[in-house]
DNA sequence: GTCTATACGTCGATAGAC
DNA sequence: GTCTATCGACGTATAGAC
């Protein structure tokens, strides 16, 4: 009978790959990407350097990966922050969860968002930003629809809007710390920028 | 005596450095990132291959060196087009110069503001929106101060502006074409942002 | 410009699952 | 018995120090 892999080792497998991807992910929230070397990863995750490889075929693999594991998790909460209210408030409630979250793990924010990595990162990173204009795009045509925004193209606000958070996070999730107006005055920003009601 | 380069020398292998550079900055014109291989750059330039590596180390610091180039001159277009005029018609001018000068050669403005290329060429891009940024917060420093916009964060009202002008341009760069209102709305969402009366 | 240290990715051997 | 995931030392490239 021909090797077929029984749902214990499946589960292994997938353990093994869950340890390897949270290693990572502590390296980069603890000193960033310079800290993601695979020989770290692997003694982090308790398996050889070799293993790395069985489950990520580079280092650029299993940087996506992360990127990708963590970023769905990032559209959801910043979707779910849109599920309900006034499209002022639903806008509000998106731009504030995005910024806390990240200032909440600068580091691992930054590294995700902004630092300098490699190719294949920089073009998971405009599917992400698509990802999340979308969301936005939804909740601005919400409020053109009920006239609680001005009329505009929201698909262009909605990349503004993407393009300016990430921009005004940069530089504080790369030094570490936010002013604390950082985050109100970028909510501000958002919704003068989209015509909201004071 | 010691070998010195004379004059002469110095002027040819200037010359020769410009020479590649125009050729590699013809290439991303025509086809982005993925037509520059040495081998490309070197033909169009009328060099030996070998030749394109005693001006730059590597195809990375050609990159980075053309980036830088350019780039100059386009702080310096979009700084001379705030240099008089209300802040609401000096931001108005920055955004549109910058967007109108990127539309205007799309292929090679993708490849400088967003194309995936490598962490070298994304440090630079960090650069270059500390620039841009810097110019922005002059002029809305100057609105405030004139009481044009109401009181604001001017650095970071800057950083998200050069991040929503980049964000909404990559996509119609990337495509080659912008609707037609794309760059008065960008100007229009710029100008709300910042509270700029109507 | 050289030299050393660091780190990526490979490979043959091994242990264990089927 | 066959096949596979794991190990960990090694070759090689590269980057930073001197």
């Amino acid at each position: 009978m021909a090797y077929r892999r029984t749902a214990a080792v499946e589960q292994r497998l997938e353990d093994r790959r869950a340890a390897i991807a949270a290693a990572a992910i502590a390296l980069l929230s603890d000193h960033g990407y310079r800290a993601l070397s695979i020989a770290a990863v692997a003694e982090r995750a308790g398996v050889a350097t070799g293993t790395v490889y069985r489950h990520y075929t580079d280092k650029s693999e299993l940087m996506v990966g992360i990127f990708r594991d963590l970023c769905v998790r990032e559209v959801e909460a910043v979707t779910a922050a849109s599920a309900a209210g006034s499209a002022t408030g639903r806008v509000a409630a998106m731009v504030e969860t995005f910024a806390q979250r990240a200032l909440r793990n600068p580091r691992l924010a930054y590294t995700l968002l902004a630092e300098p990595v490699d190719a294949a990162l920089d073009a998971e990173r405009l599917v992400l930003r698509r990802a999340f204009a979308a969301a936005f795009a939804d909740a601005i045509g919400h409020g053109i629809a009920t006239g609680e925004f001005p009329d505009q193209d929201a698909g262009l606000a909605a990349a503004a809007l993407v393009g300016a958070v990430g921009e005004v996070l940069t530089d504080p999730l790369h030094t570490g710390t936010a002013a604390t107006g950082t985050v109100p005055d970028l909510v501000a920003f958002a919704l003068r920028a989209l015509g909201a009601p004071q």
